[in-house]
DNA sequence: CGACTTCTTGAGGAACGTCAACCGCAGTGG
DNA sequence: CCACTGCGGTTGACGTTCCTCAAGAAGTCG
């Protein structure tokens, strides 16, 4: 793992744009001070156990005795994450998607400054309450939905995602992940994911950008689909 | 809603027996002192967004445009509950699972008590991040097993609960769930799950309690099924 | 250009949802 | 006491879906 401590200056504009507001600025430098950069290739695991992601993705990994893959969980820049658990059988191995730098936080250290200033306490159950919704939408989306609506509710969930940008042939997505990635997110496998995208492509609901991109073209049909709203004529799932 | 003032004693006992550990009892009462306490029949919904459950069990009960029903979490008896959430687009109903008593905590009185005392913003983080533990494992277990290990899965996660008992025959599971809501819970038809359970009782993995209860009898392999490690005659998930 | 990974497309089959019927039980009313 | 009703749960038959397997296409890096 690389790691070299630096004094991160970008936090501060970043940090307020998303789940961040109401923290003052001496609280995210207070929390920050000591973290230590890292820096992850796609597929690389960290130690890290707390910590911010800066730019890039990271991913909760699982695997199954018999290989099975899952992402339980998709952080991206900004996104605040703590992965201490109490006594959990098995936690997942955040791992890098992409070329992903990373604040690791200390765990003495977010203790102290949670001591320190109760700003902080506030903001963190914010942004971990946030984190829970999405996880429940997650869930929500895996337990009864079909592929393709589990991948119109991920497109919507990465509208979140900083990097989207609203053109002129719709909403540009940004998305540094693998399509192996995003299979893997939303329990299908890799290619059902392909077929999905095909399909949305054919109806003109989504074209493909360039790398790692996605354009949204028909936004409300999009979240139609996500809430099983559309007459499905599937019977499984 | 029935909501009767009440200064409940039961509190301190159970909190401290599990995750509410190096909190001062100054603190539970501080934040109990002013809660509502609320009696919900099976069905009855709450409008607490806040909470602690004292008995039974509530259900983030979601429902999809074509009446699709998905439980996306289940609290149990002492049991913290956020579902203040930031702006998402559709939370879940909390649902009493069966007769319920819960206390319901205002919203302000909580920013109160944590701008007070910071023991208490330190054990909400750690009850937030061991929620958070329990729905990763949950989406684990929706993304990629089968009904069978799903509900091996869902097993263990209830030997957590309160009321679990070890007997001479196995351990011995109070589930104040019906059989639906746990089918709802792991993402699977009733009938399937009713298929599963006959399955378990076959091969002597559980047995059938008295109502509302199950008797584990094979621990180490219900682990082993719940990881994937048996070997899947299964092509599909 | 070749070696590699990622993604796509196709064919086939098992699994799980759908639908329907049935059982046991509790509550209700006569 | 019995008939009726409704709910929760179980069992069976059937069909669609999505996984599996395999091969090819497309993109990336040397």
């Amino acid at each position: 793992m690389n790691t070299a401590r630096v004094r991160p200056q970008a936090r501060a504009e970043g940090a307020e744009a998303q789940g961040w507001d109401g923290l003052a600025p001496e609280s995210i430098a207070a929390l920050s001070a000591s973290a230590d950069m890292v820096q992850l290739k796609r597929g690389e695991a960290t130690t890290a156990r707390i910590g911010i992601v800066l730019s890039g993705a990271l991913g909760l990994a699982r695997e199954l005795a018999d290989g099975r893959r899952v992402l339980t969980a998709l952080f991206h820049a900004e996104d605040f994450f703590d992965l201490r658990r109490g006594s959990r059988p098995q936690e997942g191995v955040p791992t890098a998607l992409a070329e992903t730098v990373l604040l690791a936080v200390e765990e003495e250290r977010l203790a102290e400054c949670l001591a320190d200033r109760t700003d902080l306490a506030g903001a963190l159950l914010a942004h971990l309450g946030a984190q829970i919704g999405r996880l429940q939408d997650h869930s929500a989306d895996l337990a009864c939905k079909t592929p393709m609506e589990r991948m119109a509710s991920a497109l919507l969930e990465f509208r979140r995602w900083p990097g989207a940008a609203r053109g002129a042939e719709g909403e540009r997505l940004a998305l540094p992940l693998r399509r192996t990635d995003i299979a893997d997110y939303i329990g299908v496998k890799a290619e059902t994911a392909s077929r999905v995208f095909r399909q949305l492509e054919e109806e003109q609901l989504i074209s493909p950008g360039r790398r790692n991109q996605i354009v949204v073209n028909d936004l409300p049909e999009l979240k139609r689909i996500a809430s099983g709203g559309r007459p499905r004529r599937s019977t499984r799932r």
